[in-house]
DNA sequence: GACTAAACGCAACTAGATTGCAAACACGAT
DNA sequence: ATCGTGTTTGCAATCTAGTTGCGTTTAGTC
């Protein structure tokens, strides 16, 4: 993974971040300061394949990518989408617990990675 | 909302569904009896719409459309996919507790209405 | 400073979703 | 039973976000 000017761009941009950018978000700033748009769309599937930042499609057809991390707001946590005006939220400090149902013996389900709650936010 | 042979198709077609179903594998269905796929489309979104049946984006860049009722598979329930081979699965029995921050007093979020789920499934 | 795999820039392409429009149709009213 | 009108259909075109091919440039190594 070499050090690059656009590479380093996008980390850079992404570190600033407060939620989950796409691609075109990013790109919108990027590309005004001369960078590709596929050179920062691969930038993107790159770091999220080493997984420097993580993928995630939060059900508006989109991809987004937040920077991975240790510290508190960067490890993982559930997002949330409004359903009303597309606001997209992480929620670090928001326990999801999951139950399985009270008769059934075992799920489909094997280890849950990601939760995606949606809804309506504050504002609408 | 009037009674036409192809919504009738596609709503039989979704009854007839244990999980969620894409418009690309409604079409698969349907086109070979004549229907037309941007019909099928119209119906999802009318349907969908109209609250007959429910649309939700599992994390795959795809719409999938279920059938609402008051059925226990057919209210609302969390959705499943799995990260490594894609299966979506219907979790009718599961329940999610959602407990906010121990000290944050209010969130982004007011209302959740859905809940997805990732990770892996039992076979992979 | 030369070498080579990795990364870039530009343009083309894909899949799924979405829309425009004229013709066909469902259904309440006559 | 027929009519009139707003819906819905069928077909083709368009849009959006994502994705890829390829010749050129460059970071990192020797
Ligand atoms: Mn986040
Ligand atoms: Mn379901
Ligand atoms: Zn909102
Ligand atoms: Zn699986």
């Amino acid at each position: 993974m070499r050090s690059t000017a656009p590479r380093i761009s996008v980390l850079e941009r992404m570190r600033r971040a407060s939620a989950p950018l796409s691609h075109a978000e990013i790109t919108e700033e990027l590309v005004p300061l001369g960078f590709d748009r596929a050179t920062i769309y691969r930038n993107l599937v790159d770091l999220a394949e080493a997984g420097l930042v993580s993928r995630v499609e939060l059900g508006d057809h989109v991809w987004r990518y937040e920077v991975r991390g240790t510290e508190s707001r960067e490890r993982e946590h559930p997002h949330f989408v409004c359903n009303d005006c597309g606001t997209v939220a992480c929620l670090p400090a928001v326990s999801v617990d999951i139950r399985p149902a009270p008769g059934s013996r075992h799920s489909v389900v094997a280890e849950v990675s990601d939760v995606v709650l949606k809804g309506l936010c504050e504002s609408c």
